[in-house]
DNA sequence: TGATTTTCGTACCGTCTCGCATAATATAAA
DNA sequence: TTTATATTATGCGAGACGGTACGAAAATCA
């Protein structure tokens, strides 16, 4: 189902962090990076489809580093997906603070999600919260609940939204928030799956241009 | 990630269809049933998590006679798949078929998805579609095209739907068809993914009736 | 310099993986 | 009964899997 046989030698660059004189032997890699590594490589085939070999070889770490420093497969993954989650946060955020009309902030969102989605070194990766719900991994109900928690972050997120654009005057008060938020969070699902599916990106916003607009029309 | 312990030995029921009388030892499995048993065990953990082992155990078959009858993993995975999308589609032309207006037909549409994405007997399962896209099987060209042909078609059929209701003078000839088809679809998607996550279906339907509101108010 | 601490890197363990070779079994046809 | 056919059942084999034991290496500290 994927081919295995590269072999890249990668080497992480070894810690930049000038601090307080570590006791033995330094790292030869940053776990930041690593982390980083791993995600992507997660991203890719999802968690049973993994192995370590690879992730050991997107690292540069050998195995033995790999499990010392973040545990077992398992822990790597949820760590990489804590790291997804900040990294995506950070964007959201930033969103959050712009000055505009909903309009423009359901596009900025959009967008940013499908610069997320749409990166990787072969084929787009999509979202990595919905492929671990898809995955045998929601079986674990630590990662279950983790996945139900970054849901209902996000339809708070777009919640916000348009909370703002009422109190804004940009949408009257009429609005049904609740569903339009899980409406929003319905098409950000859509965007990841068919994103990694292979829909040019093109397509997905002009379906965005257009989904914001009747997500946004007053109703009757 | 996921336990393999349990063995139930299990032993699927010989032929019953009464035919040209085969030449040779009869088959101990009906390929009808094999397949759908296997769709199940699919749609729990996916293709790289599910082994031919645990395939053979739900099947009753041993491997070889899996892989006589069916081919390897990637070609089971691909028939559960076709299974999969027969079983729904039936679903489907039964709902396309009634004499009901648009509000009507799309929550039938969606309690027949709900139906399908919270079966299993331990946990709902989703979409199968999705859960393929969101894996490493996505890489595979053949079966990337497969999924897409899945989206246009679940775009299409909504599409129908709506075109219908314009036609029955239910919704304005203003509403935006193409865009509305896909935030249903979209909807679709969220509803397998939460479902999976584990979501209560009761939530979930209530999410479906408020939505279908939004989706059906005339445009301003 | 020598002791201590931390990490690296090789090599290995037992288990599971998919696929198949081979033989036994059960039916229909001759 | 014999022959041909089609399936079942045993079980092997080469390799990949997750995880770890152990000693070498590289730094700080005394």
């Amino acid at each position: 189902m994927v081919q295995k046989k590269n072999r890249p030698t990668v080497a992480a660059k070894p810690e930049v962090a000038a601090g307080p004189k570590r006791r033995g032997r330094p790292r030869a890699y940053a776990p930041d990076v690593a982390i980083g590594q791993a995600l992507a490589l997660f991203r890719k085939g999802g968690f049973a489809a993994t192995s370590l070999d690879e992730l050991s070889q997107v690292t540069g770490m050998n195995r033995p580093s790999l499990y010392g420093a973040f545990g077992d497969k398992r822990a790597l993954y949820i760590k990489s997906y804590q790291r997804y989650r900040e990294d995506y946060t950070v964007k959201v955020l930033e969103i959050f603070k712009a000055d505009i009309d909903i309009r423009e902030r359901l596009r900025r969102f959009y967008d940013a999600a499908l610069d997320i989605y749409t990166t990787g070194d072969t084929a787009p990766r999509g979202c990595f919260a919905v492929m671990t719900v898809a995955s045998d991994a929601i079986a674990d109900p630590e990662i279950s609940a983790l996945m139900r928690e970054n849901f209902v972050e996000l339809d708070d997120a777009f919640s916000w939204c348009f909370r703002t654009a009422v109190t804004r005057g940009e949408l009257p008060e009429t609005i049904d928030i609740p569903t339009l938020s899980q409406l929003a969070s319905a098409t950000l699902n859509m965007l990841s799956i068919r994103s990694r599916a292979g829909v040019p990106r093109a397509e997905l916003e002009a379906f965005v241009q257009k989904a914001v607009g009747l997500l946004c029309q007053s109703p009757a």
